[in-house]
DNA sequence: AATTGAGCGAGAACGATTATCATTATCTTG
DNA sequence: CAAGATAATGATAATCGTTCTCGCTCAATT
């Protein structure tokens, strides 16, 4: 039986997705279309695509990882309350480059920014007061 | 027995930190400084300064997370190959904030940048060919 | 065909975080 | 002040994402 091509199959995943996606939630997504592969492979791949570059990685507050495609990748602004993510429109990072001075030499290839705060449907939302039960997920 | 604040004395260790700090090390270290308090304790308060904006959450690459206040904070220029990490000067983001466009309106409470790619050191070296067994960040 | 080595998947191991629960301190009320 | 209600605490267990282990399979090479 030929052995699939794993690393084109995670590759095409991650581009059909409009979010950044756990590790977790490929595997199953993968499962679930019938593919045989095992976690740690995805694990394993995911490894590989981050160091050569291809990945971008949101550490989520709570400890697990979004992976996207660095390509064309996004910006979230996070809501620390409801855990909603709203998308920017334009990655600014062309525009920041230019004005920022690195302290030696350096060549950028990808880079990760995240906004943390209030969506418009939190901030008028009255301070937790009692134990804040709330999971933070 | 008077019951010591515990929330007032993690917000000074944190202060204290020259570096993001994760919450078992935190709780090591009010341990050590004779205090009596639980890891439970520690991860309650840190959720609630969580909540309140109060913390900057770096999510690694294996799960934990670090903490550090808010207010003051750092960023780096990570190199996937080395791993060294070189800190900016300054935070850029007080600059960037009046160019950036919201989809919707968002309250901003911290956030996090981090840039990848090849340090001078690195950026005429061979590719990696063998099995890449370096640990990812 | 035999050898070699990389890739694979199932499951165990690991470790950080979260949930549980009995206990204790603090607040409320009379 | 006494007594009950409420909230905080810490030891421990449970959870869960990630990494490690280990036979096994496949494919390239000789
Ligand atoms: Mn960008
Ligand atoms: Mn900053
Ligand atoms: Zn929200
Ligand atoms: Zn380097």
């Amino acid at each position: 039986m030929a052995r699939p091509d794993h690393r084109r199959l995670i590759l095409e995943t991650l581009q059909k997705q409009e979010q950044p996606i756990s590790a977790q939630a490929l595997f199953a997504q993968l499962r679930q279309q019938g593919q045989t592969i095992g976690l740690a492979t995805v694990y394993r791949i995911l490894s590989h695509l981050r160091r050569e570059g291809l990945l971008c990685c949101h550490g989520q507050p709570e400890g697990e990882i979004l992976y996207s495609l660095a390509e064309h990748h996004y910006h979230y602004l996070t809501c620390i309350r409801c855990r909603r993510m709203i998308r920017l429109p334009a990655c600014p990072w062309q525009e920041w480059e230019k004005t920022l001075k690195f302290p030696e030499p350096f060549q950028v290839l990808y880079h990760e920014l995240q906004l943390f705060g209030l969506c418009h449907l939190c901030q008028g939302l009255p301070k937790e007061v009692g134990g804040s039960k709330t999971p933070l997920q």
